[in-house]
DNA sequence: TTTT
DNA sequence: TTTT
């Protein structure tokens, strides 16, 4: 009925860029977020993934690096999938209609350069059509093998 | 770093509550929170695993039942932990800090009823020790059987 | 950068539906949000302005009523005006893009019927031209005198 | 009800750190947040204002300047008093109970240097007496005169 | 495994 | 009255 997300963390690695079947963009990426110190311990963290779409994956894929200091904003989705052992397996993730980059860097050298010089973040609205994930046939994009993942069109959040 | 979560959505069953073997108490309970609508499709939801801790906990075990719509605000928190095949399982869950029960209803009758009449519902303060979960020797606080679960007192996120 | 509110509360009124020269629907209403009580103060609420825009201007029109206990998601803006005396005056509201009725009620009964049984609560994408308000020359939609409201077509948030 | 404001944005001007006449810390600072960007306009930001309590407030007067950028966690609050001329007025102002230093920059030169070299930021718990503010008499602690400003003890958020 |  |  309401589902918001806000974290403030940093990726553990480069982002991951994909293509479903239909040649949409879905970018994966995962947020280290410090939880608060308490003394006596040691620090911590929580790993959290977020996947984005569209306009806006291509925009992280192209931005974002291991490492940077990064806004996330939308909503928490579990999708599950029954693995090759015909076990049921849920994943939980930060599916991002909102991305900011709190520390600019030097990015974009080592792939396909950002065409203009002013990075829209936020993913823009459309027919509001969010529905990625959640049913029981849908495999997981997430475990693959270097080919375009097996999603169908409709299943994308927007 | 910054890490918040806001939901509204309905108990999938009744609220569990258990202490440690400090004493403290501990509830948890799923919310189902409605995807966005979408025509073509049937209607999804996420569900959503909640905990709460000590007082806030004894609140949500005597005012929620399943169905009663709630709002709950919290942190995303992923824990781990090594199940019995000794195999690393993960649980992501919000910890709640704040529950509002958006419908009364004629609650209690079935539990021992909240002492007082006015119920306050946010997790009070105090010196804000947020370590619940994550190190990996810890077990699963939802994985028992009947006895007090085996979390030690420094695992309590405040 | 990043500007997100979350509210639950009630409708001090009945929500104000108005339209732009241009005929964009615009809707006004005020949120009664209780603070966390304290023991020995009397019972205290902010009363925060909303505003919707649009299609969801419109479901808001139809479906709230005072009273009504609801979820609001959406910006928070300041706008500056000149009044009539040439002072400025600033004017805070939320700039809501998701809302959410908490209490059914058998409503739409004293206006227009939203026409299918299927509302749509958010408001819809498009083009993320949020502007609204701001402008020194702009005048307050929120003082008027039954005549269309004096705002652009260029003033809409999206 | 439920009421929660997170931002991300620069101070406009280094923070005001005062202290009632009780002595209880206060800081209040203005936060420039971006409106998201549409091409055909100037830039455009909400200017926000911060009001921080105790503990964190004396961080956030340690730590903070001018031009940094910062993510503040609160609740919106809508106060009002009196003026001179007996006119109501109304100030609306997020109250900040999490603030984050997402640039550190070399701080600290020209106050008082913040005594540890781990600063706690975010405003600890207690007796959640959430009060700051609201009722009639009150007076604006913004409006002051170099003199502690006026307002008593249970004007405290917390 | 799930709620209205 | 405002920040990069």
């Amino acid at each position: 009925m309401l589902n918001r997300v806000i974290l403030i963390g940093r990726l553990t690695r480069d982002p991951e860029l994909r293509y479903t079947p239909a040649g949409v963009a879905v970018t994966q990426f995962t947020l280290a977020v410090d939880r608060p110190f308490s003394q006596g311990k040691e620090r911590e963290a929580d790993f959290i993934n977020i996947v984005t779409w569209r306009q806006l994956a291509e925009t992280c894929a192209n931005y974002l690096r291991k490492g940077r200091l990064t806004a996330v904003e939308g909503r928490l989705q579990i999708r599950n999938y029954d693995n090759n052992e015909g076990k049921r397996v849920y994943v939980t993730e930060v599916v991002a209609d909102n991305v900011r980059f709190l520390e600019s860097g030097n990015v974009g050298g080592n792939r396909e350069e950002g065409a203009g010089s002013n990075p829209s973040y936020s993913g823009g609205g459309g027919n509001n059509n969010n529905r990625y994930g959640g049913s029981r046939e849908q495999q997981d994009p997430f475990i693959d093998d270097g080919k375009p993942i097996d999603i169908s069109d409709d299943d994308l959040p927007f």
